[in-house]
DNA sequence: TGATAACTGAAAAAGACTTGCATCTTTAAA
DNA sequence: TTTAAAGATGCAAGTCTTTTTCAGTTATCA
């Protein structure tokens, strides 16, 4: 496949971009443009503020609205993953990381980590068939303590009926 | 005196409720289990507001700060569980209903069908024991469209390319 | 009993996202 | 190429959920 592809202009995101849009009567501007790029771009996950900010940094004079309308679009088109953090705040990623994965978030650091976990893909996939059910979209996500901060918390009290045997 | 638990006094829910509370230093004061009560009162999902506007029906009078505050303590206490629906807003759900379960969660018509799925519980906690991540909770979300919402859309452009065999 | 720590509610604030609207662009027709 | 119609965009204002501030109230413990 590709070598790094900077930017995503002639790849087969921006035809699926595009094709999604005509199907909905929507025009592939130059702002739709800029941000999937962009989009394309942001390593890793982020929130609609972070590329509003990435996006300003590296020059693309777009407004707020703008992105808001058009995240949405991405994701419509199969091009962008949502999922929502710890804080309720809603995050992306482009699909260009793992196709379909999960995230580990934890509440104390706010580090996200991704897992794959294709048996539990299989699983929903067959939840789906049984419930007649057409998925557009998977939330897994486990909430909780990653092991440093598990580390930092641990001992708050010894209230004795706290079950923390820790080995 | 209750015949059928209609109020959660007395009851292990209580004591638990109690226990995390000591445990912080907090106090079960009569507001706190007046939400509790009402948290178990209520058939099915809720958002913060529909138990708001419950709790008044019923003549309690909590106001909404203390409604927000208590809910993630019930949370937290393990009592209540929290997830995100489709229009991101926060939902929860009392552990009298099932232990753990997953929601399919249909776009059009909000409606939320539970689904529970052993397997997907057991990977889960396999994924948090390979990371040593501690869980705090989980959300499995499936977001989509249910039978009879699929129904009424289907035939929307004869695109072509839209795989949609249907079995 | 009295001091201290918690709790509560009203009002205001915060924060994320959306909408109204006037102004530009693009598209497609003439 | 000119133009009308449909879309797209940005600003400012608005929504809506959730949080914070703060002053007054209540419970706990020495």
């Amino acid at each position: 496949m590709e070598t790094v592809e900077k930017s995503t202009n002639g790849t087969e995101f921006v035809k699926q971009f595009e094709d999604y849009l005509k199907s909905c009567g929507l025009r592939l501007t130059q702002k739709r443009l800029d941000v999937l790029n962009q989009v394309f771009d942001y390593p890793g996950h982020f929130q609609t503020e972070d590329l509003l900010v990435q996006m300003r940094r590296n020059g693309y004079l777009v407004s707020r609205p703008t992105i808001y309308r058009t995240l949405p679009l991405l994701v419509q088109s199969g091009l962008l993953t949502e999922f929502i953090d710890a804080q309720k705040n809603t995050r992306y990623e482009s699909i260009h990381s793992l196709r379909e994965h999960a995230h580990l978030i934890c509440l104390r650091c706010n580090q996200i980590v991704e897992f794959k976990e294709p048996q539990i893909d299989a699983l929903q996939k067959a939840v789906c068939e049984a419930h007649d059910f057409k998925a557009v979209r998977f939330r897994n996500e486990i909430i909780g303590y990653c092991a440093e901060c598990q580390a930092e918390i641990e001992p708050k009290t010894s209230d004795a009926d706290d079950e923390t045997p820790t080995a």
